[in-house]
DNA sequence: CGGACAAGCTGA
DNA sequence: CAGCTTGTCCGG
C-alpha cells in the first residue's frame, strides 16, 4: 500500500508517494500526520490519499515514522475546496485541522452528547417569529439576537441533539460558552485544548475562528455566534473566513447551520433565512441610543459636547471611546502657528508619548516646532491620552476612555459614550457601515438593555445616519437595506466577489487571470472582481502562481 | 522550504 | 584556482 503525502512544507504544493512500512498499516489513513524523508531532509505531511497505483516509476521510500491522528478525510477534501474558495494553500488549512500536539490514541466517546443533553434551556417555539418554515432541518438559518440578550439559548436550540460545532468569535467567549454549555449538561470539548476529545466523537466542540477545522465525527449542527465579528477571518492569507467554512462543512454533512447577531453580515442574510424576535422582544435587548447632534455645537468645545459632561458628571459608570491612540494626532506651535508635521517627508505627525512621530515615514523627533523653535505646541486632534485627562478635570473623577480595545477590556458600565462617531460612519472602508453598527453592538452587550436601563451616546454631525437609526429603533433589517442597496450599486461584495492582489508578483499574476474584471493598481494594490466566487476562483486558479511575494486576499474586509 | 550543485566573482 | 556568494532546480 501507498500512502500519498502533502508535505508540511511552504510553497511545496505536490503530493508525493511512500510505501507504507507493514507494521504501520494500521495506523495510516487520510489524514493521518506522518514524517517523510524528502530530498535529504526529514519533513512533516499528511496522507491526502492512501492508494496502490503509484503516480511515479521511481522507487518509493518507506515512510519514515507516523506522529499521530490528523484531520478526518472529510477535512482534508474541504482543505482543498478551502484552497481553491480562498486562493490559498492546503497545508494552510490542514495545519488548522491538525492538533497542536501529537496525538497518538484518541479517547473513546464514553456515550454521546445526545444521551447526556438536556433541552432545559432551550428556547420554546414561539418566542422567535420564524421567517422562512425551516425548524430543524438542514439549511442555513440567521437568528438576529439583540445584544443584550442570551445567546445559550439559541445556541441549544441550533444543536438540538446532535453533536454539534460551535463558533465563538473569540478565544475567551469560546471558553465562556463551553463553560455555560457544560452547565446544561451536555459533554464539551473545548478547542484547540480538546482536540483528542473532538476527534474521539460524542461531543460538542466549541472554539474561536480555528475551531471551523475541528473534528467533529458525526456532524449534526453547525451554530456560529456572533456571525457578523470580523474576528472570524483570518487577516494572513490565505483569508479565510470561519463562518464561511463552517457553512460548507454544515452543507457537505446535511446538517443543520445556525447564524447568531445582533446585526447579521450581509453575506449572512445572502446565504440563509433569516429569523427575528417578536419586535418587543428585540427592542428591549438593545439600549437607548443617544445622538448628540453637533452640527451646531460651538466648535471650540472640541469633543466635549455639554451632554457628553454631563452624563460624566452623574453617577453613571461611563466607558468613553475614541479610536484615536496616543496624545494627539495632529498638532500645531502655540507660538507661530505652524502645523507640526515630519521634517523627512512633510506629512502631519502625531504626538504618541513624548515625542513626535511621523504618521507615514514613522521618524521620530523631539516635541518642538521645527519653524520657531517652541517648546508650546497646542493639540488640534486629541487622542486617547489627552482626553482622558481633560475629561478627568471635566468630570471631576476618573474617567474611562480608550479605542475601542475599551469594549472588549472593561466588564460591564452604565453607558457607553462614543466620542467621534463620524470617524467610524465615515470611514472611507466600504464596510464602514457595518463595523460601526458591530461597534454600537459590542458598547450595547456591555450596557445591558432598556430593561437595565442601558445607554450609549455618540457624538455625531450624520444624525440621521442610518446606522444610527438602525439602533434607534432597535432595528439592524433598517441598515441592512440601505447598506445592501449600496454595495449593489458600487458592485461590493456580498453583490461581487473580489480579491485584492498584492506584492511583487502581483501585476505579472492580475495580468494573466482571465474572465474577471481588472481594477487598479492603487498603492500598489490590485483588485479582481467577477459576479460570483465560483467565476473569481476558479479564474484564479487557472493561474499558476509566478515567482516571488505575492498576497491574494479573496473576500478582503478592506477593499 | 532548504539542500545540491553550477556559475560567477574576488584576491593572491 | 580555492573559497565564497548567488541563482536555479527539485523532491517519491
Amino acid at each position: 500500500m501507498i500512502a500519498r503525502v502533502l508535505p508540511d512544507v511552504a510553497a511545496l504544493e505536490r503530493v508525493f508517494d511512500y510505501l507504507i512500512p507493514e507494521p504501520l498499516r494500521d495506523q495510516v489513513r487520510v489524514g493521518t500526520i506522518v514524517r517523510i524523508d524528502l530530498h535529504g531532509r526529514r519533513v512533516g505531511g499528511w496522507v491526502v490519499e492512501v492508494t496502490d497505483a503509484p503516480a511515479t516509476d521511481r522507487p518509493l521510500k518507506p515512510l519514515a515514522k507516523v506522529t499521530g491522528w490528523g484531520p478526518a478525510p472529510e477535512l482534508v477534501e474541504l482543505s482543498s475546496w478551502a484552497a481553491w474558495r480562498w486562493a490559498g494553500r492546503r497545508s494552510a488549512f490542514l495545519r488548522a485541522a491538525s492538533p497542536q500536539v501529537a496525538v497518538r490514541s484518541l479517547p473513546s466517546a464514553t456515550g454521546s452528547a445526545r444521551a447526556l443533553s438536556t433541552r432545559s434551556g432551550s428556547i420554546s417555539a414561539g418566542d422567535s417569529r420564524r421567517i422562512s418554515t425551516q425548524n430543524g432541518g438542514t439549511g442555513v438559518t440567521v437568528v438576529r439576537v439583540p445584544p443584550a440578550a442570551d445567546v445559550v439559548p439559541h445556541v441549544l436550540d441550533g444543536l438540538g441533539d446532535a453533536d454539534g460545532l460551535v463558533l465563538a468569535s473569540s478565544v475567551g467567549a469560546a471558553a465562556r460558552l463551553a463553560r455555560r454549555l457544560r452547565d446544561t449538561g451536555r459533554r464539551v470539548a473545548l478547542m484547540p485544548r480538546d482536540w483528542a476529545m473532538a476527534a474521539g466523537g460524542g461531543c460538542t466542540v466549541v472554539g474561536a475562528r480555528a475551531a471551523a477545522w475541528a473534528p467533529v465525527p458525526a456532524l449534526g449542527a453547525v451554530v456560529v455566534v456572533d456571525e457578523h465579528d470580523e474576528a472570524y477571518q483570518e487577516e494572513r492569507a490565505p483569508t479565510w473566513n470561519a463562518r464561511d467554512v463552517a457553512l460548507e462543512r454544515a452543507r457537505r454533512a446535511d446538517a443543520p447551520a445556525v447564524l447568531l447577531s445582533p446585526c447579521p453580515s450581509l453575506e449572512a442574510l445572502e446565504a440563509g433565512e433569516l429569523v427575528t424576535l417578536r419586535r418587543a422582544d428585540e427592542r428591549e435587548g438593545w439600549p437607548v441610543l443617544e445622538i448628540v447632534d453637533r452640527r451646531r455645537d460651538d466648535p471650540t468645545r472640541g469633543l466635549y459636547s455639554e451632554r457628553l459632561v454631563q452624563l460624566l458628571r452623574s453617577e453613571r459608570r461611563v466607558v468613553c471611546v475614541l479610536n484615536r491612540k496616543g496624545r494627539a494626532r495632529l498638532l500645531a506651535c502655540a507660538a507661530c502657528g505652524e502645523l507640526a508635521r515630519c521634517e523627512h517627508c512633510g506629512a502631519v505627525v502625531a504626538q504618541l508619548e513624548a515625542t513626535l512621530v511621523c504618521r507615514r515615514c514613522e521618524q521620530e523627533r523631539p516635541a518642538v516646532c521645527a519653524a520657531c523653535g517652541s517648546t508650546r505646541l497646542k493639540v488640534l486632534r486629541p487622542g486617547v491620552t489627552r482626553v482622558q485627562e481633560d475629561l478627568d478635570r471635566l468630570a471631576g473623577r476618573p474617567v474611562v476612555v480608550g479605542t475601542e480595545a475599551a469594549l472588549h477590556r472593561e466588564e460591564a458600565a452604565d453607558a457607553v459614550a462614543f466620542l467621534d462617531f463620524d470617524q467610524e460612519l465615515l470611514a472611507p472602508r466600504y464596510r464602514a457601515g457595518e463595523e460601526a453598527m458591530a461597534l454600537l453592538a459590542r458598547a450595547a452587550r456591555l450596557v445591558g438593555g432598556r430593561d437595565r436601563d442601558g445607554r450609549l451616546l455618540v457624538q455625531t454631525r450624520v444624525p440621521r445616519h442610518e446606522v444610527l437609526d438602525a439602533v434607534v429603533h432597535a432595528d439592524p433589517g433598517r441598515l441592512a437595506v440601505v447598506e445592501s442597496a449600496r454595495r449593489a450599486a458600487l458592485r461590493l461584495p456580498p453583490e461581487a466577489a473580489v480579491a485584492i492582489v498584492s506584492g511583487e508578483a502581483a501585476e505579472r499574476f492580475v495580468f494573466a487571470v482571465e474572465g474577471v474584471e481588472l481594477l487598479g493598481p492603487t498603492d500598489g494594490r490590485w483588485m479582481l472582481r467577477a459576479p460570483d466566487h465560483a467565476t473569481l476562483c476558479h479564474a484564479l486558479a487557472a493561474v499558476p502562481r509566478p515567482p516571488g511575494r505575492l498576497r491574494v486576499e479573496v473576500d478582503p474586509l478592506r477593499a
